[in-house]
RNA sequence: GCGCCUCUAGCUCAACGGCAGAGCAACGGACUCUUAAUCCGCAGGUUCGGGGUUCAAAUCCCCGGAGGCGCACCA
């Protein structure tokens, strides 16, 4: 059966609905439209027939009569998940249901293989991840769940334009790998035998922007993180990060606040909105608390940077947290807040003044040097954001990388190694910037009230499927013989 | 990496030591207003793979695989 290679379609399944949709029962409207899309359900009666026909903007019946349907024999055997171009009056039947009646129709994709069970589609958790394609027929939420995605994507860019910020793009093949603290991954370039790593953050890049002018930016692309899997990480994900010059870090909270209520509202409706069963309020203004409050709070003791080292590793420990030998006060403080205090936050908090020791990139706090202008936005208990007045003093980056580089020496493969061309380009002069990164994936569960990331990435990573030579399992009920290709 | 759970027809699931089943899909047929159409008929299986226990294994045990959840990792 050929296929042809294009089909004139005059009107989506939506407007079918909203500009026929007075048509009384068994009226008839004169107009003749042509539909396309994917039959989902097929109720052949003898010598009439009906199809559910489903586009991009919703279904259509689709009513044939053998008096009037041009090769209705077929029409009557079409299966489900095969895709039809249909041309026909638009009517509504007798039984009420809006109809195209079809006169002629074409054949513009056979489902070689079955769609699932009509009624309860498929669940299977490994075929919707693995076979999108599939779940997102039949499963609508999942449908909508990418929808929403790329309404955020959009909405974000749209909020971001208008405050005056430049879309730009920056490698993703860095020699060396900076900007975040995690495992990267090593890939090869040939011609230029050498190494490269897939960006952990694209952070550095972007603040040389800064300096060469661009006083607002942001990108928006995939990160790479050579990390286990689970269900609030997957080794690519997707993140917003923008910096501003002349900008410090209660500048990126108001930003932050503003433009995640503004982003609830476009999504959802409304900046209250409910997670996993319970209400959550994103309206401005969030609650703004320093790591060591909220340690105390958690605790009831009075930690910070400055208690002896001693004393905080005890602390911890007797906290239940692991404590290992090379960490200073900065790193147990942060180990203590992760353990004792962040999980059990909900309403969306700015978490702020992040010690030095943990924090390499950002500058140090107007009225304490062990600790830096720096914040993450916890939202239902996770972290949505991470942000700072960022450092651009040379001198002191060049002591932050050393002492970052140090901690590499002594093992933590993930701490960041000196870069020099980042360290040069700061010594042409980075003004007050403030930077923010958001994470797009956990944004976005958070607004599709979603627990696992792979609900909100098209394609999350899987292992790799083994499917014999190269080939899928062939498809049910094909002829062996005549399969295309060896 | 560790722990717990899962894997049965194309899909969704039952059978839980005693003949592998149902609904839907598919296939053949009936039906001129269906709505998960209905009705009749037919077919569909390496019960994830391998090994073991047993008169008898989808079921119990061991090894392996795949997946889920939790933990760890992830500033």
């Amino acid at each position: 059966m050929t296929v042809p290679y294009r089909f004139e379609q005059t009107a989506m399944a939506a407007e079918v609905a909203a500009r026929w949709g007075h048509l009384s029962a068994g009226e008839e409207s004169g107009d003749a439209v042509a539909v396309a899309g994917r039959v989902m359900l097929a109720r052949p009666q003898g010598r009439l027939a009906f199809a559910e026909l489903r586009d991009s903007s919703g279904a259509v019946q689709l009513f044939a009569l053998a008096s009037a349907t041009k090769d209705f024999d077929e029409f009557a055997r079409l299966r489900l998940g095969d895709w039809v171009g249909a041309r026909g009056e638009v009517v509504r039947t007798k039984r009420g249901e809006l109809s195209v009646k079809v006169g002629e129709w074409v054949l513009l994709a056979e489902a070689r293989r079955p769609f699932g069970d009509k009624w309860r589609g498929v669940t299977d958790v490994e075929t919707r991840y693995r076979q999108r394609e599939v779940d997102l027929w039949a499963n609508p939420q999942s449908r909508t769940r990418l929808l929403m995605r790329s309404q955020l994507v959009r909405r974000m860019r749209e909020r971001l334009w208008d405050r005056g910020f430049v879309e730009v793009e920056t490698p993703i093949l860095h020699p060396i790998p900076g900007g975040a603290h995690a495992h990267p991954f090593v890939t090869r370039h040939r011609a230029l035998d050498a190494d490269f790593y897939l960006r952990i953050a694209p952070e550095l890049y972007l603040k040389r922007l800064v300096v060469g002018g661009f006083e607002r930016v942001f990108e928006i692309g995939r990160l790479f993180r050579n990390e286990g899997l689970s269900p609030r990480h997957n080794p690519e994900f997707t993140t917003l990060e923008l910096y501003q010059a002349y900008a410090d870090y209660e500048d990126m909270m108001a930003l932050v606040e503003e433009l995640v209520a503004d982003l609830a509202l476009d999504l959802c409706g409304s900046t209250s909105i409910s997670y996993q069963g319970r209400p959550l309020d994103l309206a401005p203004r969030w609650r703004r608390a320093t790591m060591a409050e909220l340690v105390e709070e958690a605790t009831g003791l009075p930690l910070s940077v400055h208690t002896p080292r001693d004393e905080l590793a005890r602390a911890a420990g007797d906290l239940g947290v692991p404590v290992e030998p090379g960490w200073g006060s900065g790193k147990l403080l942060l180990e203590v807040y992760e353990k004792t205090a962040e999980p059990s936050l909900w309403e969306p908090v700015f978490v702020r003044d992040y010690p030095a020791e943990v924090s390499p990139l950002a500058r140090r706090h107007r009225s304490d040097p062990e600790l830096t202008e720096r914040f993450e936005a916890v939202v239902a208990g996770r972290e949505l954001a991470n942000a700072f007045s960022e450092l651009t003093d040379p001198d002191d980056q060049r002591t932050r990388f050393e002492e970052q580089a140090a901690q590499h020496e002594a093992g933590d493969e993930e701490a960041m190694v000196v870069d020099a061309e980042y360290l040069r380009a700061l010594e042409h002069g980075l003004p007050p910037t403030g930077g923010l990164g958001i994470g797009i994936d956990r944004l976005a569960m958070l607004f599709a009230d979603a627990t696992n990331i792979r609900e909100v990435i098209t394609f999350p990573t899987m292992r790799p499927e083994r499917l014999h030579g190269g080939d899928p399992e062939p498809a049910p009920g094909a002829d062996p013989g005549s399969s295309e290709g060896d």
